[in-house]
DNA sequence: AATGAATGAGAATTCATTCAT
DNA sequence: TATGAATGAATTCTCATTCAT
C-alpha cells in the first residue's frame, strides 16, 4: 500500500515534509499541510509513504546515507597522515547545515514508551563504514588503537553532540566548539608525536 | 494556577509519572493513569504541574540536578591527580540507572518546531559546575589546558551519547563503550606522562 | 477549514442539530449526538461548521432569512390599507413554530462577557427590508408616521417578546396576547379613522 | 447548606459576582474569581448560595423587585393623567444602568433544553404589581381599555426589548428608540383627545 | 462559619488514515 | 494512480462542588 512509481512525486513530498517538520516539529506538522505544499492529494502521501513515522525514517535515513557518502570520501583520500580533522569538519558542517533533520531523528526516542529499540539502518551502514577505515588507519600507525567500532560510535556521537549544541544554543557559534573538539580528538588520536607538535601549533 | 502544598503527593505524583512516561512514552502515558497510580484524583496532577509536559519538565530537571550533585562530589574530592575516570564512571553509572529519564529528555527536540531552543535551567546548572571545576584542575596541571566550557560540554555529550548508545541497544554492555571512551579522554585530558603510563598500563 | 461540498448533508446536520438542541439545549447538545442523529462521523460535522457555536448562528441565520421571507411577502401585498394585522399575526405564527430557534437566539447573550456585540447578519436584513416597507406605507399615509427604523425594530422586538411569553410558559394560549398586541398596534399605527373603527369594533 | 448569617458577606459576594458575570459572562466567570474577588474562600460562596445558578437567580431577582418598586412609585403618584411617559422613562433609565443584570437573564432560556419553565418569582411580583395600577387607570379613564394583565406583558416587554437594543449595539443611543417608543405607547394608551394632542405637540 | 485542597465527570475538537470514485 | 471527503477514536484539561480540618 505503499511505494509507488513517480520518482519525482515522491522527491516533492519528501522534500514538503521536510519543511513542514522543520517548521512544525513531528507533532505540529500534518500531513495535509505535507500534501498541500507538495502539490499532491492528501491520499497521495500515502501511496508513497506507509505512514507519517515512514517519512521521517526516509528522511532521516537518506540523510545518514548521505552523511556516510561524504565521510568514506574523506577516510579514503590515501593521505600519510590520519585526517582526523578533516572528518570532524566535514562530520560537523554536514549535520550543521541539516540540523532540521538531526533533530527530527531523535525525536522517537521518547515518543514511544521503552520498548525495544529498532536503530535506523542507515546508522548500521554508516558505523560499519567508519569503523572500517579507522580500523585501517590504525593497522597503518596513523590512529593509535583503540577498539575501532566503539571509537566509530565515540567520533559520531561527540560530532552529533556538538552539532546539536549548535542547534539548539541557535547562536552558530559552533566554531568554539569545534575547535575545542578538534584539539581534544587529536590528543587522543593521533600517535605521540604527533600529538606534541599539535600541542605546540596555534590553533585555528 | 499549579503550585499547593502537600510535598509528599507531589513526589508521589512524579513517582507515578516517571514510571508511566517509562512504560508508555510521552505519548502513550494518559495523564489519568497518572493520576491513578498516584493515588489522586485527575484535577490533583494540575493543582501540582501545569501540563503534561510540566511533569517532563520536572522530572528531567530533577535528573540533571542529581547529576549535577554526584559529580560535583567526584570533583571536589582533594585528590592530587585528576578523576577523569572516576567522573565518567559515576556519570555512566548515574544515567544508566536513569535510562528512562534519559529518554524523556530527548523529547522536545523534534516534538516542536524550529522554534528558539530554551535549555532547561537544570543544565545551565550542571555544565557551568563542571566548568568551574575543570578549570581548577587545569591551573593545578592535573589537566591539560583546554578551553574549561567547552571541555565540560564535550564530557557531558559523550557520557549522555553513550549512555544512550546504551539505552538503546538495550543489551547493557557499555563496558565495552566505557572503556574506550575512559582510554580516549585519558589521553585527551591527562598531562604527558600520565598519559603515556597509561597506555602502558593493560585497561580494566 | 470548513466548508464542503454535499449540500444534503449539510442539511441533515443542521436539522439533527436543531433537533438535539431542542431537546437537551445548548449545553446539553453533543456534537457526538449530532453526528449520530445526523448518519455523518463526528468529524463530518467539523467539515462543514467550524464549531458547535457556528451551528448555532447558522441555524438562526437561517430562521430570521425565512422570517423575512415571509414578512416581506405580506408587506409587499398592494393594498389600500396597512396590513398591520396580517404582518403581526404572520409573525408571531411563524416564530411559535420556530420557538426551538427562537429559544437559541437568545443564547450567546449571557454567554459571553460584555464584549462588544456582533449582531447575525439576519438581523441586519431583516430590519433593512422592515424599515423600507413600513416607510413606504407612511408615505401612502396607510400608517401614521413615525422614525421606520425605529417601529420596525419596536414591532420585531415586541413579536419576539409575545412570542417568548409563548414560549416560557408553554401553555401556548398566545391567542390572548396575539389580541391584546393586535389592538395596541392598530392604535399605535392606524391612521385616526381606522384607529377608531378599530376601537368600536369587538376584537376577536 | 445555603443561607448563612453574614449579610455583609453576602451582598459582598453578589456584588463580586455581578461584577465578573458583567466581565466574562456566565460561562466565562468562574467560582473562584468570584470568591477571590470577594474577599472569601471558595467555599464560604456555598455556604451562601446552592449554585452557580442560585447566583444567578438572586442577581436577577433582586434586579426585578427593584426595577417593580421603582414603577410602582412612579403609577402610585395620584395624578389626573396617565403617566405613561414616566413609568416609561424610569423603567428605560433603569434596565440601562443595570444592563449587565439583563444580558443574565436571558441566559437560561438557551441553556437547558426545552424543559418546563418555571419563571422567576420576582417577575410574577413585577407582573402583578403592573396589571394592578394599569386597571386603575383604566377604571380611571386615564388610559384605554386593554386586558390589564396582558398589556403590562407588552409594556415590559418593550422595555425590555429596547434596552436590550441599546445593551447590544453599544452605542447608548437609545434616546432615539425611547422617543419612538413613548409616541407609539402614548397613540396607543391614551385617550383619543390627549393621543390627538400628542401627537400635535414636538416631541422632546 | 470558614477554608481551599481535592475531586472526577465530562466533551469539544483534531488529524492520521482510508476508500469510493 | 490520484483524489479529498469521510471517518471516529482518542485525550487533555476545566471547574462546579464537596468536605475534612
Amino acid at each position: 500500500m505503499a511505494r509507488a512509481i513517480d520518482p519525482q512525486k515522491r522527491e516533492d513530498i519528501l522534500k514538503a515534509a521536510r519543511t513542514v517538520f522543520a517548521e512544525q516539529g513531528f507533532v505540529g506538522a500534518h500531513i495535509v499541510d505535507i500534501a498541500g505544499r507538495a502539490g499532491v492529494a492528501t491520499g497521495t502521501v500515502y501511496l508513497y509513504f506507509e505512514s507519517k513515522e515512514a517519512l521521517v525514517a526516509a528522511l532521516v535515513g537518506d540523510l545518514l546515507t548521505r552523511l556516510t557518502v561524504e565521510l568514506c570520501a574523506v577516510l579514503d583520500q590515501p593521505t600519510s597522515v590520519a585526517p582526523v580533522a578533516e572528518t570532524i569538519r566535514t562530520a560537523l558542517t554536514f549535520l550543521l547545515n541539516e540540523r532540521d533533520l538531526l533533530r527530527l531523528q531523535r525525536l522517537d526516542l521518547g515518543l514511544k514508551g521503552l520498548a525495544p529499540y529498532r536503530p535506523l539502518p542507515g546508522y548500521r551502514q554508516l558505523w560499519q563504514e567508519l569503523s572500517t577505515r579507522l580500523a585501517a588507519r590504525m593497522v597503518q600507525g596513523q590512529i593509535r588503537r583503540y577498539d575501532p567500532t566503539t571509537l566509530a560510535a565515540l567520533l559520531i556521537g561527540t560530532v552529533e553532540w556538538v552539532a546539536e549544541i549548535g542547534l539548539l544554543r541557535g547562536d552558530g557559534d559552533v566554531a568554539k566548539y569545534e575547535a575545542t573538539v578538534l584539539q581534544v580528538m587529536n590528543q587522543a588520536l593521533l600517535p605521540l608525536e604527533e600529538a606534541m607538535m599539535e600541542r605546540a601549533t596555534p590553533l585555528s
